[in-house]
DNA sequence: TAACCCTATGGAAACGTTTCCATGACAAGG
DNA sequence: CCTTGTCATGGAAACGTTTCCATAGGGTTA
């Protein structure tokens, strides 16, 4: 035999007693049963909780430690028919909102003796829609997305049987897929009373375009609350950028030099937000005293900028918390529901302040 | 019925033929081989890539779209007695490196045809064991762990047959265990020359402390540095956190406050020199004409910070790339050899600069 | 003492795959 | 015409569990 190992793994196994660990085959149910003498069935019961009487229970458990026995995951989800594994897609792990949203769905899961398959789509509906049916074959009991792409797939998974959470954006029914989601609206409104109540009243938006961005309601709510307040909407100061830093920092520079005069800044990402403080530094321009910055999204380093970055909490734990939650312990109440919906919250730093032409009066 | 949705979901299966989509059991592959009138074995070559003739395959296909089966993987690991998983434990998957490290990982991953089981065992080596517990359960095909815990548990894994690369920090051996480093020594040498380039002759060193923390090869790189410029350590300058917020805060604030004179802080973690700029603001320290700053670990903001910050970038995509690939390509290779070690980059930007009493000259 | 129940246990049948092996058809070569 | 080889195919045996069911033994009650 070519490749043989220099020690051990001649005898096919070291059978019997002696604390010899083998490096063959992990030991099985039935090495365990014959060890102690038992049928396979008592072993099983031993370690799934039936009933056995204390000493062959003690017999068992001997053979099993010698043996270092453990249970196959693999044989029992086979015969479950459930294997106790929840598949979570984000579209980046390394941004701080989907690191949140999976330490959160990790700590639950926990709690819920469940375990997690993680992966990335990055945006890419394609590669979403093929994670999603590897999982969908890793029968995980469910997935957790924060959807980028296509609604129908995520429709077709559930008509085959798939269970579904999505966070953070909404699947378009029908069927409603259950969500929790945060209330951006109300967070955006916040951002804006603030501004405006600090005397703004031209407020630049710079928001997110893109595959699977629902930007949507961010940019509304912002329309919306302006209109409300009888502020009118600078629509020159409404753009766009990809979600990722070039394009982000390409948008922020394009809106921050087209203007000699751009008083306040809402960014709707945290990214864009990045971009706008490092464009406004370039620019020497001051915060909060030439442009007011703010933006969706707390990150840690919004506390480390000079001056500190006003923002919008979302609570990204939270969410991958509570749909852990929802996907695993609510699912026998079939009915999904409106969604969930968890509150954003505004921290104020000393990013803004009153516009220009306030400050001398 | 409480709660009903207002549309569909009356029939409870449309069976047979047409594009029904059934809720029930998925179908398995004795039901597309009935459904396509030939034998399972038949099946199960054309979805793992045996012979089949051109005209079989396409019914079978048919016969499979129908019933929109999907190979079940628990089936075929069962069998295989492979499951084609990878776990990976983190301390934590909030911290930039560890998301960096998971992110690499799951690229690598993904190329290999793996899929990933995430865990965060915050530290605690209870925890960690319990986790690698489990995922030995899930007979995932080997682990990457950021390690934190007992070195006994890890070997006493290994014994039992599983397979093992730690990233970041080594678990000591015999035997040893494969391992992707971040060459921190050669990163703070480059940090502590540039400062005593600089004309730093006191420099003060927050490290870290704590469970599993090898802070040891950063201090010792660091009075080693020093030694060999000639430069003494002062000793009442090196204090250590344990790796929380509150603790690194207490421990740079405790620095800063206690000498009137601190020139130059290295941290020697992200969370420490977040700490650091921290209190420098609070005691209104100029950066860096009153203290120089930097750290080891580079993070977002670090650049957002003002002045942006100095630090050591660690690959932590890379680490956890290496890792995967050391994990599942290499394994073939039996004997781990040295670890890998990746090279760290220092990143000079405006936090540091000369002392006090130079800058006068 | 007989009838009965209760508890501890083991055998065996799934669960959904892959793959070895046998079978049958068919073509080519003697 | 018989032999031999090739190819597509199906049957059946694993893989490691859980759980239904049967059985045996001992104790309780009539």
């Amino acid at each position: 035999m070519p490749g043989m190992a220099d020690k051990g793994d001649s005898g096919v196994r070291r059978a019997g007693t002696g604390p010899g660990r083998r490096t063959g085959r992990p030991a099985t149910i039935k090495d365990v049963a014959a060890a102690a003498g038992v049928g396979i069935a008592t072993v099983s019961r031993v370690f799934s909780g039936g009933s056995v009487s204390p000493e062959t229970r003690e017999r068992v458990l001997a053979a099993a430690g010698e043996l270092d026995y453990r249970p196959s995951a693999v044989g029992r989800s086979l015969k479950l028919q459930r294997t106790g594994g929840i598949g979570v897609i984000v579209p980046d792990v390394t941004d701080p909102f989907c690191a949140d949203l999976v330490a959160g769905v990790l700590d639950c899961a926990r709690t819920l003796g469940e375990h997690v398959l993680l992966d990335a789509a990055h945006g890419d509906g394609e590669r979403e829609a093929g994670i999603a049916d590897r999982m969908m074959e890793q029968r995980v009991d469910g997935i957790i997305v924060v959807p980028g792409g296509d609604p129908a797939a995520w429709h077709a998974l559930v008509a085959a049987g798939g269970w579904v959470v999505s966070v953070d954006r909404e699947i378009a029914g029908p069927p409603e897929i259950p969500a929790v989601l945060i209330d951006d609206r109300a967070g955006v409104r916040a951002l804006v009373e603030y501004l405006v109540g600090l005397g703004h009243r031209r407020i630049a938006f710079l928001g997110a375009a893109g595959p699977g961005e629902p930007a949507g309601v961010r940019e509304t709510a912002f329309r919306d609350t302006l209109a409300r307040l009888g502020v009118p909407v600078a629509d020159d100061l409404v753009v766009a950028a990809r979600p990722e830093r070039d394009s982000a920092y390409a948008a922020a520079a394009g809106l921050l030099q087209r203007q000699a005069e751009v008083p306040a800044v809402l960014a709707s990402g945290h990214l864009l937000g990045e971009a706008a403080v490092l464009v406004a530094r370039e620019l020497d321009l001051r915060v909060p005293a030439d442009v007011s910055i703010a933006m969706m999204g707390d990150v840690p380093w919004a506390e480390l900028c000079d001056p500190p970055l006003t923002a919008v909490a979302r609570p990204g734990y939270d969410a991958g918390y509570r749909a852990c939650e929802l996907l695993v312990r609510d699912r026998a109440r079939r009915a999904p529901g409106a969604p969930v919906v968890l509150p954003a919250e505004l921290m104020i730093r000393g990013s803004c302040g009153p516009p220009r032409s306030r400050r001398g009066r």
